[in-house]
DNA sequence: TTAATTTCTTGACTTTTGTCAAGATTCTTT
DNA sequence: AAAGAATCTTGACAAAAGTCAAGAAATTAA
């Protein structure tokens, strides 16, 4: 069990570089973030249920995903350092269409929704902060549609290795493809073809 | 050429229920934004340029599309009443990769980025209207992607007409297909499998 | 209203991807 | 280090979607 502020410290130094944070913000969410371990294969949010937290992912790897039918699609692949919520849940607290689980052991801080809207209200000043990192974000999304709306495999296969290139290290092959709306037998043959050019 | 408060008092409205506007706020608003009127089949942003301005919709129909390769996909239709911006080159001033244009005759009120800015410098308390417009926007891009994950062309369509109905009034078939990232032949005949069930 | 243009539908065919299955490889765990 | 589990690769085949083309229908313009 480690100090909490230890945890949070690299996402306040996120959110003061966007603006410095006044001490008495700054010590209140300190205050109000939560330690979470996860280890690996377990659920940190499961389709269905709302997702009440915003979480810093202090260390580890977490993926999301939808159920389609019988199969999962990974809907985003999240870093240390990565804020992670399920953004149509978290932003109007109604059950998710999402699951996140943990691919490593993982450390998050989390804080809940109702302390954030506490936060909002006693220093609205950081609704610039969050404003702002959202707008980030959600550049990210646009990325993440111009990839599924490519034509064919080899096209997202490309634009993946452009753009996503720090998935290739330790993410199993079979969620880059989920990841990617294909199968991974069609990833498996993408990626052999183009390593014979 | 119409007195442009009337045109962004819908807007006014909207933000005002998130939290009421100071009048000052009010009329800063009303000042910076400029009317613009683009003809059917014009284009508002190309892509490749700067997305320099936030365009309220105050009437019309608009669409944003992807140049992919020879073809274009549309990447989301607009109607009256809609906040209108290429995400990812407004937040960070950079080039776009889509273009917009007028499917129908509109009048836009336009904010340039510079003033929104200042509007933010003037007046912090803006930041909790765009805050919570950017996350209203982001669950939608949420609904997109999940749209655009779905296996084939017949569940794709199940849920476009569930989630984006409202587009098939005005909207032509072809624009349709590319939002749902088929061949508009491939719409067709998901379309009258599905009449004769 | 008629002519011209654009959009939509349908068929035949091609290409791409998905599916199933089996073997190879890699990763985990004991 | 060895056994077990999970993942990846490859082949054969099936299914889905894309392409091309021609005619029908609808929209727009004259």
């Amino acid at each position: 069990m480690q100090d909490i502020s230890a945890l949070v410290l690299p996402l306040l130094n996120i959110l003061s570089e966007i603006k410095p944070l006044s001490s008495d913000l700054e010590t209140e969410l300190i205050k109000k973030f939560r330690q979470r371990d996860i280890k690996k294969g377990n659920v940190l949010l499961h389709e269905g249920n709302i997702c009440k937290e915003l979480w810093f992912l202090a260390n580890g790897l977490l993926r999301s995903y939808h159920n389609m039918g019988d199969k999962e699609i990974t809907s985003r692949i999240m870093f240390t350092g990565h804020i992670v919520i399920s953004p149509g849940s978290f932003f109007t607290q109604t059950p998710a269409t999402e699951s996140i689980e943990a691919l490593a052991d993982s450390t998050v801080a989390a804080l809940h929704f109702s302390d954030l809207q506490n936060i909002y209200e006693k220093y609205p000043e950081f609704n610039l902060h969050t404003r702002i990192i959202t707008e980030q974000y959600f550049a990210k999304q646009e990325q993440r549609l111009y990839l599924l709306r490519k034509h064919d495999a080899s096209a997202k296969y490309n634009f993946f290795l452009e753009h996503y290139a720090e998935f290739l290290k330790e993410i199993p092959q079979k969620y880059i493809a989920s990841f990617l709306n294909i199968a991974p037998e069609t990833l498996s043959r993408t990626r052999s073809k183009l390593s014979k050019k």
